[in-house]
RNA sequence: GGGAGCUUAGCUCAGCUGGGAGAGCAUCUGCCUUACAAGCAGAGGGUCACAGGUUCGAGCCCUGUAGCUCCCACCA
């Protein structure tokens, strides 16, 4: 006997205990099983700094939905977990920690630091996998990653290597994105920019000679200490007589020339500008081209620059700016200051403004990897659902410029390269297995101090991961991977890179699919931030309303791409759903005989049965069809519209009365609810697995122990009865024009009527009779047959009923007059309609055969609702 | 400046290859009908942003306009 069903639904109950058995019985560990096709999802792999947040949740569920469904479709299904060093965002997590105890990270040193680092990783690395697990998150925890475990950081290293031998990892001095806070440079796509409100000061620099002045504006002046020119355009009419003159630079003993230039906007400003090769990456541009010297005049700390700096020396840069401003102003060389609002970059994870600095670092050459990166896409063979995103990502690879993956910051994997002390000799050796003297003068070596780019090993995740580069049988039978599911936000830091990783390293493409997910937004729109307040907590929801209630929620009603608003009524909607089939289950077991041990189809199921069974059949290939195209929301509908609106609403009605009456008909029936109810539990499994396993186990379905291992409903030939399905919905739409009667005219369902129905097919009103009585609230029914129609055949028919008093009189003859009026109007409408269309040459002509069928047959029905009408 | 998306019922959103507009919530009416009031039976509510075009036929395809959102680039 199978365990009983509490009477309500409280997923605290079972939760838990689930995802506990689940993992104890291996259930989410994938096999290599060359009778079976892999399906292999990586996960985008959190932060060891995260919290869940309704981000994870959102992607989580989804790669369970279609893992677990892949994995019951037969596949050998593999999610693999892990997590991700994070290096900045952790590294600055950590000194912000340090910092409250009094420690700065170079006072604890490079070993003290990392091991403080990996101390933080053994603490908080696991919080998230303990979170994704209350999610009901399928993975297999025996595959569990982290970008700097053994095998990842080998990767790592190879790739490095692979990379520079093949000349496309060069060291050399360009303008990068220097964060003064986080001591380090950042890649473009970690800069943000955001308009700020600034000022535009004019300044004149004196010509050397003393014969007059230039005016230029800047919006840093500051930086007038690196000017080691200014530009003009060379078609600027104004200043062709000056270029080649020498200006004294103001503030500092400093002459600099005039240069003319094509990057010159003669439109801007004054359309003089000064150019500052260290600290701006247009002027870096113009600097190589005129030859012109690269001066440094900020710290990494953002302080000017002794020697450089004259009395400013020491000062922050906006500490010198007002200092400058003002002695500028004494000095009469300030014209003017205007406000201006333009874009500032600041650093993404500390907000701080970052400072354009020329800096010797560590980038890939981009433009050739970029190459097959872009043509899988353009070809199809790698595809992003939905499609849109394609042109994103085209954009920005055929744009792409060089990577700079060096980072100043000590959590990562450190650059296998190193440089010999001798500065005469100034080798450089990149290797493996390190090497402390130089091959060529035998003088030491030191390692480069600085670490990898975090992307730089998640853009390997999804063959590092199977045990690339060693051709492991993980590697060897679940790689390339399906599926990759991620949000739109970090397609380009990530997505891209791993494409054209995969490409280059295994030659093939990591995933076939790139899944697109939206942002989980507030109620009102807003992004969810920590600033705002506005966050809900994932694990707070499943604590109020169960995991399965957040998942469902997440899915329900979202197309792919979309972004979507978070409101606490959708979460309630979800969970009065399962709620409903928790019910319906209820209803099915109580009445359960109790050696029932699994579902038979009877030999010759009932009209409503076959209607419903049908159906089912149909919504199963719907749904499967949907996941397959990655429709998860429409897939869900459908689900949830089968089950509440055919099965609950109707079908269990149906089968009441054969219940009630027991014996061989209640059986039959009851098979029927059991096989029905087996394979919506199983349809909904992936979307909530809890409460359907927790319902399987109860159910006596004659199938596996647990939902997870049973096999996916399959679309049935045998299944399809659509004869029975079409008759069978005349009856369900005549007990629904009852009903709208009963409303309109006020007769309330306790008070019983005898029903007259005219009909062609008095056999199936016949058979149906007993429906009218329980589901209509007939006392009596009076089935008569109305005859043919002009030609003599049979067409489609409405049934039409009249409701009677007890006393046998028409109730409340005056509104059903009014009603039949309102009907013969709207019916009139349709025919019209119809008629119109029909006699429309065009359509006759151009529309396919079967929707001029349909159409005539529509007119017809119509026609014959009318003449019935009309009767009255 | 370049690109993408959105605009459909009061609200939040679906709507697949073009064939008489859908769901949930909200509103209104009536129901404690022995699985479920977290429910049941009904009802009302839309010029599918606007203007053109293609088509026998357009929410869907094309062109343009307006408003909103996001991404990328960034002029000193």
């Amino acid at each position: 006997m199978k365990k009983e069903l509490a009477k309500t639904y409280s997923p605290k109950d079972f939760e838990d205990r689930l995802y506990k058995y689940w993992e104890e019985s291996g259930f989410f560990k994938a096999e290599i099983d060359p009778a079976k096709k892999p399906y292999t999802i990586v996960m985008p792999p959190p932060n060891i700094t995260g919290q869940l947040h309704m981000g994870h949740a959102l992607d989580c569920t989804l790669q369970d939905i279609l893992i677990r469904y892949k994995r019951m479709a037969g596949y050998s299904a593999l999610w693999l977990p892990g997590t991700d060093h994070a290096a900045l965002a952790t590294e600055a997590k950590i000194v912000s920690e340090m910092k409250k105890e009094g420690v700065t990270k170079y006072q604890l040193g490079r070993e003290g630091f990392m091991k403080r680092a990996w101390e933080w990783n053994d603490k908080y690395g696991g919080t998230i996998k303990k979170q994704q697990r209350k999610m009901g998150s399928s993975c297999d925890w025996s595959r569990d990653r982290f970008t700097m475990d053994e095998g990842c950081s080998r990767a790592v290293q190879k790739v490095f290597m692979d990379l520079y031998n093949k000349g496309y990892i060069y060291r050399g001095e360009r303008i990068i994105n220097w964060c003064p806070c986080c001591k380090t440079s950042i890649s473009d796509i970690e800069t943000e920019y955001e308009e700020q409100d600034g000022f535009f000061w004019h300044i004149n620099y004196p010509f050397a000679d003393g014969s007059g002045f230039v005016e230029i504006a800047t919006t840093r002046p500051e930086t007038l200490l690196g000017d080691t020119a200014v530009a003009v355009n060379p078609k600027d009419r104004r200043y062709t007589d000056i270029v080649g003159k020498m200006l004294k630079l103001p503030l500092t003993d400093r002459e600099i020339p005039v240069v003319a230039d094509d990057y010159v906007d003669m439109e801007f400003g004054t359309g003089c500008v000064k150019i500052t090769p260290a600290h701006d990456p247009n002027d870096f541009e113009v600097g190589k081209r005129h030859n012109l010297p690269v001066i440094h005049m900020m710290n990494d700390d953002a302080t000017v620059k002794e020697g450089v700096g004259g009395r400013y020396a020491g000062m922050d840069r906006y500490e010198a700016r007002k200092a400058m401003v003002k002695d500028l102003e004494e000095q009469g060389l300030l014209v003017k200051v205007e406000p201006h609002r333009h874009n500032v970059g600041t650093c993404q994870r500390c907000g701080t403004t970052v400072e354009p600095t020329a800096s010797l670092q560590w980038f890939v050459k981009m433009k050739e990897l970029a190459e097959p990166a872009i043509n899988v896409v353009k070809s199809g063979e790698l595809r992003y659902v939905p499609g849109r995103f394609e042109n994103s990502y085209l954009f920005w690879m055929e744009n792409i410029r060089d990577w700079c993956i060096s980072r100043q910051i000590w959590w990562g994997h450190r650059i296998p390269a190193y440089y010999c002390q001798n500065k005469d000799c100034g080798h450089i050796e990149v290797t493996l297995d390190g090497i402390d003297k130089c091959p060529k003068c035998g003088a030491a070596m030191v390692q480069e101090e600085d670490t990898l780019d975090t992307w730089f090993s998640s853009a390997l995740w999804p063959f590092s991961t199977l045990g690339w580069p060693e051709k492991t049988p993980d590697y060897e039978y679940f790689y390339p991977t399906q599926t990759l599911v991620t949000g739109y936000d970090i397609i380009t830091f990530w997505v891209s890179r791993m494409i054209f990783s995969g490409l280059e390293h295994t030659g093939e493409k990591p995933f076939k699919d790139v899944l697109i997910h939206g942002l989980v937004r507030d109620e009102l729109g807003r992004k969810m931030s920590k600033s705002l307040g506005n966050g809900i907590d994932p694990l707070e929801i499943i604590d109020r309303y169960g995991a399965d209630a957040l998942r469902l929620t997440l899915v329900t009603g979202n197309a792919p791409g979309n972004d979507m608003r978070w409101t606490e009524t959708k979460v309630t909607n979800s969970r009065n759903f399962i709620n409903k089939l928790w019910n319906a289950s209820r209803f099915i077991l109580m009445n359960l005989p109790e050696d029932f041990e699994k579902p038979v189809l009877p030999e010759e199921p009932a009209i409503e049965d076959k209607w419903a069974l049908s159906l089912f059949n149909g919504m199963v290939r719907n749904v499967t069809a949907n996941l397959e195209a990655y429709e998860l929301g429409v897939a869900v509908q459908n689900i949830y519209d089968f089950t509440w609106d055919i099965f609950c609403d109707w079908y269990i009605e149906l089968t009441k009365p054969r219940i009630a009456e027991g014996g061989k008909n209640a059986l039959a029936a009851q098979n029927v609810l059991v096989y029905i109810m087996a394979g919506i539990l199983k349809m909904l499994h992936p979307f909530i697995p809890f409460v359907t396993e927790e319902i399987w186990q109860s159910l006596p379905q004659g199938e596996a122990e647990s939902i997870m291992t049973t096999e996916w409903c399959r679309y049935d030939e045998k299944l399809d009865f659509p004869r029975e399905q079409e008759d069978f919905s005349k009856i369900v739409d005549a007990i629904r024009a009852v009903r709208v009667q009963r409303s309109e005219l006020n007769v309330p369902p306790s008070r019983k009527a005898s029903m007259e129905i005219e009909t062609k097919e008095t056999e199936l009103f016949n058979s149906c009779e007993s429906f009218f009585i329980k589901l209509a609230g007939a006392s009596s029914v009076e089935i008569t047959e109305k005859v043919e129609n002009t030609e003599g055949k049979m067409t489609a028919v409405t049934a039409f009923a009249r409701i009677f008093t007890p006393k046998g009189e028409l109730v409340d003859e005056e509104k059903e007059r009014a009603r039949i009026e309102k009907e013969i109007a709207a019916v009139q409408k349709d025919i019209d309609f119809l008629s119109k269309k029909l006699n429309n040459p065009g359509f006759l002509a151009k529309a396919p055969a079967q929707q001029i069928e349909n159409e005539r047959a529509k007119l017809a029905k119509a026609e014959e609702k009318m003449r019935k009408l009309l009767a009255e």
